[in-house]
DNA sequence: GCAAATATAATAGTAATACTATCATAAATG
DNA sequence: CATTTATGATAGTATTACTATTATATTTGC
């Protein structure tokens, strides 16, 4: 799977940003550094002036990559969905139950994310914490029905349908399998955030992830299925 | 009820501000119009100097009572929740089983909020509107374990603490209580904004509260209990 | 190998933001 | 009625979120 990804470069709706990032050496050093930057000192204090500093380049030319700190943030939450979407199409490939699909499609959902060094420029890991702590901001905001007629959340939206489509095929008269599973990705990442910063707000259980487990549950008992590892 | 509440006021941890907006008219008008613009231009666009022209009064003195508008909006969210803990309390006294105050505790919850009068000065329709879209940007920052610890959060844990009591009144070996409440609350939060722009995240059904019935449901199927209105 | 196109760097500038400070005036209180 | 306290008016600062201009590299097409 490596190998497979390493000359691959996954899709991003060309309207978050004025020039390809992974066009140029620059563009992708640009990726790379918000990553750690916005990581580091958070989304607000996150400014392109830093950026530039960071990466021995400038502002300007910043900007003539993306127009805004908040496209930038889009732009990297519109690829980690995308690459969600294509570790969930090859880790369900070749499994028929649908029960077994669900069960995997969940955690690879809601575990938490490592490094997996699959793309030089992108490090997952952090990514992973600056989408559970800063996507909001990509779309709660008075912007968000023109970014959305312009397509900035399709692949979220694929993302959510697709599992959704798993759903229905183990129970096709579940009436809410959209929201069930947009809750659910949302709640496990708000769960993540919890157990770190306000531990009060979620069930911390020794020797398992009881992030994965709760979504699991949560999840095959909403539908009224039962889940195969169980 | 009405009555019960007009010489009434709900307690904000008192760090949040510098003065007590309950505390003088000035204060009243600002958080009364703080509430007008946020949801009117959002909170990245709102901003004291704004505000000070709406209420024909002043920057400086605006300062006086928030030391920023982050804070001023964790004193909105402060008070939202303890304005739901007093709605849960009263519309669960007298109501014996827990399975039927789990129920209504969920609806109070969830359900959308409707203006009712009750405080002069604070629109709950709106401020509803600005829990759902705002509020995480008031923890999720990098100054959330600081806040934690001066207690900013303290109203929304206890309120989950609360709700996740009844659940294990009902099923006391549920190993997620916390997690089941607090994802069910912001939920269905996310749900109300995404039935609004992002409506491909949802389910919308005609003829009922999509958003109450999926979170009953799904509550009562995780702790493996039966809601009474079914 | 060189001209022309294109990308990047350097610098400067602007309006707005998020404050702080100072001083004057108005209102409340003892 | 004097004094404390609250508010208003104004000004000032550092930073942000950009845009514009010009200079210098780098790439490319012939």
């Amino acid at each position: 799977m490596q190998d497979l990804f390493t000359s691959f470069s996954l899709q991003v709706n060309n309207r978050v940003y004025i020039k390809n990032p992974e066009s140029s050496a620059l563009g992708r050093k640009i990726v790379e550094s918000s990553i750690n930057l916005i990581d580091e000192v958070g989304f607000e204090a996150f400014t392109f002036r830093k950026l530039g500093l960071e990466i021995h380049s400038n502002e300007a030319s910043i900007y003539r990559y993306f127009e805004s700190k908040y496209k930038l943030l889009l732009y990297l939450t519109s690829w980690y969905w995308s690459w969600m979407e294509y570790r969930i199409a090859f880790g369900l490939a070749n499994i028929p139950a649908p029960e077994e699909r669900l069960e995997k499609a969940i955690k690879l959902l809601t575990e938490n994310i490592e490094l997996d060094g699959s793309f030089e420029h992108i490090n997952e890991y952090k990514l992973n914490k600056i989408v559970i702590a800063e996507s909001s901001k990509s779309y709660m905001t008075k912007e968000v029905d023109q970014n959305n007629k312009e397509g900035f959340f399709a692949g979220y939206k694929q993302l959510v349908g697709r599992v959704s489509d798993i759903i229905l095929e183990i129970n096709p008269t579940y009436k809410y399998p959209h929201m069930l599973i947009s809750t659910l990705i949302e709640g496990a990442h708000h769960q993540r955030f919890f157990a770190q910063h306000l531990p009060r707000l979620t069930d911390a259980v020794n020797g398992e992830d009881a992030i994965i487990e709760f979504s699991k549950e949560a999840t095959f008992k909403a539908i009224g299925a039962k889940w195969p590892s169980k």
